[in-house]
RNA sequence: GCCGAGAUAGCUCAGUGGUAGAGCAGCUGAUUCGUAAUCAGCAGGUCGUGGGUUCAACUCCCAUUCUCGGCUCCA
């Protein structure tokens, strides 16, 4: 099972950084009279603090910064500590001129009724804050932590509010753990899917097509095509059906389905057609709109309207992996990882209300099934909840408090009965109902959610459709969105930085590459590629003139899984001496055994490792 | 979208107010090789795009497109 991240800010190692992040407070404060302050937490690795600063700095401003934190704490100034009644609170932060820690005291006061206020003060800077500290300055590490970058920030992280500027640092106890630290985030660049994806040419992203819009390459097709026949073949051993859906649609169906305008700045605006109406009123001149999707389901539903159902058909199963457009916001566009075009591995599920939780289980085991296989553990469960008093998604959720009870109390009960491990996040819940998401993190360490199973009460209702019961009454089934390979693109992404890049055979995109020692040898090499390639294998002679060991060299910077070295000992002997990615041991083995041998690997999508 | 940084050959990067360079990849030739780079030659860029300043702009200024870091881990 996952991890679920553990998180604690009141060890030592987070009182030193919460402790560093004031130091750095002071120094920016000194260095640039007027500088206001935001919120200045320990995280993870270090920590950062928020500032509105009197002119913008840039990275070139940073060592003078750290320069003056470290005779900081080299002054060796001691922290002071007290709690002030909130009157007395007010009364100091107005002295202080910290309009935002003014804001966030009366906050705290009001809604959390929070009795009495803390002040931390060392040398001359004075902070309002919860601590805990150090006792002196010159407990902290003067060579460990480092300023590594500048960002943008929104107070309170709301885009309403004041932009400031956030200056991030790494903190150890030790120079050492820094260095550490940073050679960590060098090797997960070096596993990045997007310098990744262009060594090894699996994609594209163009100004010219635009931004957000992959093009994939001939070797990242391969990863699509494969992930698509895994899922043919799981959805089949399921009960899942495939259907085949257009990526546009008229205005009308977001309109049933409650996507407008819930989901309008979602969506890439439409387009427009003046011309004839194509409505039934056939005298009436109508502007036609439409949209690219964003969702596949309202879709899917029209596939469930178009045939009547029996209680019979229940659970039905429509799976389709298809093409989705999100106006996704510019600034928050990533590689693959978040795009504005992606294709789903979708499916929806009809169900009676009593099939919903046996049939939620069911598609849980699915995801886990596929991470599995490919030994993914970095995830978590996360229920996502309706959150009723969240301001920023008021009037984003169907009303009808009922039905948010009873599927958030089966939503919970089919976790508990999995024995999941999760985390509750209220106010992630989609507009239809609670869902559970798969969230994973990437190499560096930004969440994400992968993939999600989601309850809907709300919206086959909304489309009118019914299956007959029983009893000959029409009734409406529940649905659960589901799409445990996410997107293409996402999915495609976490497996990069998985792997590293060196796919298991059944992945990639040339799964054998046949070197011939010499000239003489390349025909016995070719007889080698057509018996794999008979068997569908991706396999391709190395015929170029280089090096023998120029095109090992090359089978192993392009993350080749089985390299297949042919001489004289192998021509004489019908055999190939096979080489495996990152694994020193050779063998020698006859054709026939080493067909069989990748043949079996593939189909059981085997990941062979030293 | 917003704040900050950036964009030079397919890739990685150097360069500078006087008109662009390297390595790898590519192409050609020689080499035919037993386990991570054989040698030589050639070719490749309106320096993201559009304006402006200047005798002169890849370099300075403005705009624009795209990329990168970040945008509640909360006193």
């Amino acid at each position: 099972m996952p991890v679920i991240p553990e998180e604690t800010h009141d060890s030592p190692l987070y009182r030193m950084r919460h402790s560093l992040s004031h130091v750095l407070a002071q120094a920016v404060q000194e260095l640039y009279p007027g500088t206001l302050l935001g919120f200045g937490p320990p995280i993870d690795d270090g920590f950062y603090y928020d500032f509105v600063l009197p002119k913008p700095i840039g990275p070139e401003d940073l060592p003078a910064i750290e320069e003056r934190m470290r005779a900081i704490i080299a002054a060796a100034q001691p922290f002071h500590h007290d709690d002030l009644e909130p009157e007395e609170a007010y009364a100091r932060i107005a002295g202080m001129n910290e309009p935002h820690k003014a804001e966030y005291a009366r906050e705290l006061v009001a809604k959390r009724g929070v009795e009495r206020i803390g002040f931390y003060r060392n040398g001359p800077f004075l902070d309002m804050c919860e601590g805990p500290h150090v006792a002196n300055t010159s407990e902290l590490p003067r060579d460990g932590f480092k300023l590594h970058s500048l960002a943008g920030a929104y107070w309170r992280g709301d885009e309403r509010n004041t932009q400031m500027t956030r200056i991030y640092a790494y903190a150890y106890p030790t120079a050492k753990e820094v260095r550490q630290r940073v050679q960590e985030i060098e090797e997960a660049k070096r596993r990045d899917h997007r310098k990744l994806g262009v060594e090894l040419g699996l994609f594209t992203i163009t100004e010219e097509v635009g931004k957000g819009l992959p093009l994939w390459l001939p070797a990242g097709t391969v990863l699509r095509d494969e992930l698509e026949k895994l899922a043919r073949e799981m959805e089949f051993k399921y009960g899942y059906q495939r259907v085949s859906t257009p990526h546009l649609t008229k205005e009308g169906l977001y309109h049933t389905s409650g996507h407008l305008p819930l989901y309008e700045a979602g969506m890439f605006p439409p387009m427009e057609l003046d011309e004839e109406g194509d409505l039934p009123s056939a005298s009436s001149k109508e502007r036609s709109r439409y949209y690219l999707r964003p969702m596949n389901c309202p879709h899917h539903h029209m596939v469930f309207k178009a045939q009547k159902h029996s209680y019979r058909d229940l659970p039905l199963r429509i799976a389709e992996y298809g093409t989705v457009y999100r106006f996704e916001r510019g600034g928050t566009l990533h590689g693959l990882t978040r795009v504005r075009g992606m294709t789903m591995n979708d499916a929806h599920i009809y169900v009676t209300p009593e099939q919903l939780e046996d049939e939620f289980i069911s598609v849980m085991r699915m995801h886990q099934e596929y991470y599995d296989l490919f030994g993914l553990t970095n995830w978590y469960m996360r229920l996502s909840t309706w959150d009723p008093d969240d301001p920023k998604r008021a009037g984003k959720y169907v009303d009808d408090p009922e039905s948010w009870a009873k599927t958030q109390a089966q939503a919970t009960a089919a976790l508990e009965r999995m024995g999941a491990h999760y985390r509750v996040s209220p106010g992630e819940a989609a507009f239809y109902g609670p869902k559970v998401d798969f969230q994973f993190r990437t190499v560096l360490e930004k969440e994400f959610t992968v993939s999600t199973n989601q309850i809907d009460f709300a919206v086959p209702g909304r489309f009118g459709l019914t299956y007959t019961d029983r009893d000959g009454t029409e009734r409406t089934p529940m649905c659960i969105h589901r799409a445990p390979l996410g997107t293409h693109e996402r999915f495609v992404s976490f497996l990069i930085e998985h792997y590293g890049g060196a796919f298991p055979t059944w992945l990639a995109p040339v799964q054998v590459r046949v070197v011939p020692v010499g000239e003489k040898f390349v025909a016995w090499g070719r007889e080698i590629e057509a018996a794999l390639r008979q068997h569908m294998i991706r396999a391709e002679v190395d015929d170029s003139d280089h090096t023998m060991g120029k095109k090992i060299r090359n089978a192993a910077t392009s993350k080749v899984p089985v390299v297949a070295i042919v001489g004289e000992r192998e021509v004489e002997a019908r055999a190939v001496t096979i080489r495996r990615y990152g694994i020193q041991r050779q063998e020698e083995m006859g054709i026939d055994a080493f067909v069989d041998l990748i043949r079996g690997e593939i189909q059981q999508r085997r990941h062979v490792r030293e």
